[in-house]
DNA sequence: AATGAATGAGGTTTCATTCAT
DNA sequence: TATGAATGAAACCTCATTCAT
């Protein structure tokens, strides 16, 4: 068989520090780099080039892997939900009496928040595109959420042994929950600039930390509703 | 010379016969056209050639009078906050008992949000950004708030009248009333997605509504707090 | 009215060699250059880049005038089709008798492909692409041709006065005469190669010409044909 | 690792098991793919990976076989023209009266360009680039043309019997032979767009294939050229 | 013989902004 | 005050090609 015969390849230059050819890490470098620039950037600001900077890794890669912006957000939000997901499976209420198990869920979703900030601004972001990359995944749609069930059991569990009233939306509670928490850090430019401090100092965490727990639980002790 | 045209459609058929040489005019068509443009697309996405043909005027005057982008941006938001005080001084809970009072004041709150949506993606905008257009404004910072004034003075008689706790941060609960609002509605594409349900149907928001007063008014009737 | 103040403009600098500021003039030099580097290198062989660069404007422009490569291309055929439509009423066949009309006809037909490359090209790369960018024209469409309109007035005389044969397809000779004449330019190249000889040396052109010529106008002058 | 791709679906669903280490058949495939690519989009619009694609082989070995796109498509021109070569061998007039022979070559060209279309695209596609392939091919200038042989062969016999004319030029005719097809096949794109008929069908092909070979046995026929 | 991973150059297009009148 | 013409930088993406195994 005829074939074009090409220039012999040198010699494998000894040893290498990056190892080189490695799809997976690769992968990951670019989403890591790019969870990064669209947090910080937004998907609008965000620039592929600078992603491939980030990861180090050559800019076609990005396309090879992902084939486009779009997708490659797309990528980065569903890892974002897994993640999510993942570290909410962390906590456990199983053991705890309603008030505490109710308790230590507010506080790890503000201290998930607190601590994971790319998240609020890729939610934001998100919601700024009326959801059309999220709404592009069935990754995400497909993903229970461990958090909205503790939360359920916990209604219940509070309800049956007359700690907490009984007439409360899941949901609307999920999202007060997260609402109190998640606002006050992602909106922390506007308001800290508005109310002239810094919103995100540790007493000051610790302070809204704790204001969150107890409106959540204010509410849902009081067995009486008029309204 | 004619050129290509990408979009054609104009906003209002109607009156066309736009009156040449109105500064004001001009310079109030650009900020409306340009207030939507950011609230739609964000400051990345939006676009200085969208909005002038959206306001019907030549791309140059935008320049003219905003001189660039960024404080184009900066005078929309100047506006916004504006406005925000503006629809605040229409609420007055002067005559009303403390916890009418508030009640009025959280749902004015909710009402404000649910009817300008633009204020939402906006301000979301502007934190993505860090808070770096307001930030170069002189007049947004020097804008009283008439809502926090009316929330302190709220608390006070509340407190004075024994009605209300008295270990309340105002800052806090401000933050916690339109957080609990705010996030809602500002994120409900992507909670709408998740929950698989539409989150701004009347009868939803009235519950919404309701809910959010209800949160923030046992949290402060409660009067023998624990924690 | 408060206006952002600019850098004032320096004083113009007196007498200009190339008129800038001309829009009728950058859309000519675009399109001559767009023809040329479209008849050269095919439709996706052609570079924008080259085609700002010998224009020399700026690369933008043609992005201004003509809204991409696909809409250049398509203002690139409409020029050519309404050259050719331009050249083709230049001849005049009315006074002449259906024999010489039909030879002038013919050679005409001839010389405007020979002194006319680009057309040749052009047509080629717009059947590489099944006409998907005149189709697009609504232009092309609605161009009459007049060359086809002294065809059949000729066939029409020449089969009256009894010289021509009256079983023409005007389409079919059409489709030939043109064939004849484009067939050999635009194939030059590898008809060359093969046929190892330069087919576009002036005697050859001419002896090209002849044949043309005589082909066609024997085969309308034979009027008793068996088949 | 899996990795984004752009379009999946691939011709032929069935037999998929396909036999590993296979040079002869690899090469094949890849002509092959290469053939309807560059047929169907040209050399600047045939992409590599769509051949690699098309064509089941990883991209590489058609590095590895052919070295270059330039290359590639070098093989696929010598392929076109040894097939023509194949296939101009089966036409024999050796045992047929010239006219009869004449009007058998003249239908035979007509009929091998009518169903082989990828030679009309490959060819004018090589025009455009000025042949630059072709010419560095070593084979194609040294294929011998069997037609060329049996116009020759039978000019001089119509000639002898006092039949043909006898000022032909042989490359003329075949210029013009080929011509008369090629022109009407290869541009029907633009052609039916301008007539706005179908000329394809088949009866429009018989038509034509008829008017062709009467064009030219018309002009062989006529043995008193005055001009 | 065969493959997946990786690259660099360059392609079309977009966009904020400025020029010149 | 207003406008159409023009620009340069940079954005996303494509593509032929090579590397390393």
């Amino acid at each position: 068989m005829t074939r074009f015969r090409r220039k012999l390849p040198l010699p494998s230059p000894s040893a290498r520090q990056k190892p080189k050819r490695n799809a997976e890490r690769s992968r990951k470098l670019i989403l890591r780099a790019a969870t990064a620039e669209f947090a910080n950037k937004g998907f609008d600001g965000g620039r592929i080039d600078e992603i491939a900077r980030r990861s180090g890794v050559n800019k076609n890669l990005i396309y090879y892997y992902f084939g486009s912006k779009d997708r490659l957000i797309i990528a980065v939000m569903e890892r974002i939900y897994e993640d999510m997901r993942a570290r909410q499976n962390d906590l456990s209420v199983v053991g705890l009496e309603p008030e505490a198990g109710m308790r230590a869920l507010v506080e790890h979703s503000f201290d998930h928040f607190a601590s994971t900030p790319e998240l609020l601004t890729l939610m934001s972001n998100e919601n700024l595109h009326r959801a059309e990359h999220i709404r592009k995944s069935r990754k995400i749609r497909s993903l229970y959420n461990p958090l909205m069930t503790a939360l359920r059991s916990l209604l219940e569990r509070g309800a049956a042994q007359e700690i907490f009233r009984t007439d409360v939306d899941a949901v609307d509670l999920y999202i007060s929950i997260t609402g109190l928490s998640y606002f006050y850090l992602a909106n922390r430019f506007t308001l800290g600039f508005i109310f002239g401090q810094n919103l995100v100092t540790p007493n000051r965490l610790r302070q809204r930390r704790k204001h969150v727990a107890t409106l959540v639980l204010d509410y849902l002790k009081n067995r009486a509703p008029k309204s």
